[in-house]
DNA sequence: TGTACATCAGTGAACGCGCGTTCACTGATGTAC
DNA sequence: TGTACATCAGTGAACGCGCGTTCACTGATGTAC
């Protein structure tokens, strides 16, 4: 029943943006707005419900493509497969995308159980960076790293348990932004009258991420 | 009056987001609400102005920052001043940023007047660039390009009638999508719990992209 | 200098609709003895 | 096998509020003669 109104919030999501109505939400269920009361506590508790749920759908596919890649040394190929998961999980999910990932909702404020789900998408774009760098094929490329953003990239590293140098993960953040940022502006209308061939443009700029990161050209089998 | 009632307009932006309300508006001008059909045939119509004002508010702040910049040579220099324009303008009108760049108005569909505005920032960018390689300061990566993508470029640059070669721009833009992709997460919240000394880490991050695109180190006067 | 008229910014009431949340309730189902 | 009771999903009315938009109007200001 719980699952039965989320996926009805969901398409109203789609239709409507983050001005989630509960009443229409009822409506479409067939019941009164009230008795939504009965499994959600208020309006902002569904939401929150939904973005937890999202972070959660586009980490699961993310980790999901990545375990998708039998040779785990063949780096490239699961961070080309995580980075497409990223992008058709959100263009098939534009309404979840916009929520977690666009403007917040006014007056909404994430309770902290977001995080954890929030995190599941960039851990597991960082563990293959890990993972390269444990199997001795990813080099720390030794950049010069402002102090402050150093400890922040140290801090990240120890909080995730993963053994990363700071400038290695540093190019991780880079590109986790530049792969956001494009599936971002292309979701968000940015690209309207610049980028026609999106796909192609999105599958060079993570080629470009991957060189950028070091990872070794894809295996062929 | 018509400025005054968009400036009424972007203060309840900053408070209430996208869901702007004429009623609301009117109401703290000490006005009907009625009254302000006068200035605007409907709701979308005030979004739209205030869509286009906001891309022209940023726009003229990143061509100032540019213009700042007295020695034309100076790249990244000048590659800065813009970068920093563009957060500085972000972090000060957050809900102008987010009704630009953030996720889409749902039921709102942009004019087409908002084509020209929406430009004038990245074509500030594109024009340091453009300069560089005129002045033959900026080589040619020669990155293999798939043809979709090079061909995107070519038209975006006769479009605005710069030169540029096509693997150049593509660093560019590049940048483009690594500079609004940090801006973004910043103001989304997705840094939180992950970045703390933000304004540092953007600007490392505004130096990688002008490494990459190859700008030349600041001048030292 | 004075009168007649047009302009036009802003009013106020109304239409028809939406919303989140509360609260006492009905009525079916399940459980205990 | 039958009765009494508890549980609980869902109802329906209400509260108090919001919204965009239309429409006939008032009343001050400016213009023409």
């Amino acid at each position: 029943m719980i699952t039965e109104i989320k996926q009805v919030a969901r398409r109203h999501l789609a239709s409507e943006g983050a001005n989630l109505s509960l009443r229409a939400v009822a409506r479409d269920m067939g019941m009164v707005s009230s008795a939504l009361y009965r499994y959600f506590a208020s309006r902002d508790d569904l939401l929150t419900a939904l973005i937890i749920d999202a972070y959660d759908a586009i980490g699961a596919d993310v980790e999901a493509a990545d375990a998708g890649i039998p040779d785990r040394i063949d780096l490239r190929g699961r961070w080309l497969a995580c980075a497409h998961a990223v992008r058709d999980w959100a263009l098939a999910n534009p309404a979840e995308y916009a929520l977690i990932f666009g403007s917040p909702v006014p007056g909404y404020a994430a309770p902290a159980d977001t995080i954890t789900p929030a995190s599941r998408t960039p851990v597991a774009l960082i563990r293959i960076v890990a993972d390269g760098h444990a199997a001795g094929r990813l080099s720390d490329p030794g950049t010069d790293l402002p102090v402050s953003v150093r400890a922040d990239l140290v801090r990240i590293a120890s909080d995730l348990g993963v053994e990363v140098p700071a400038a290695l993960l540093d190019r991780g953040v880079e590109s986790w932004l530049q792969m956001f940022g494009t599936v971002s502006f292309e979701l968000f209308g940015q690209f309207n009258n610049v980028i026609t061939d999106r796909a192609a443009f999105f599958a060079h700029r993570i080629h470009a991420t991957a060189d950028r990161i070091g990872l070794p050209p894809e295996q062929r089998p």
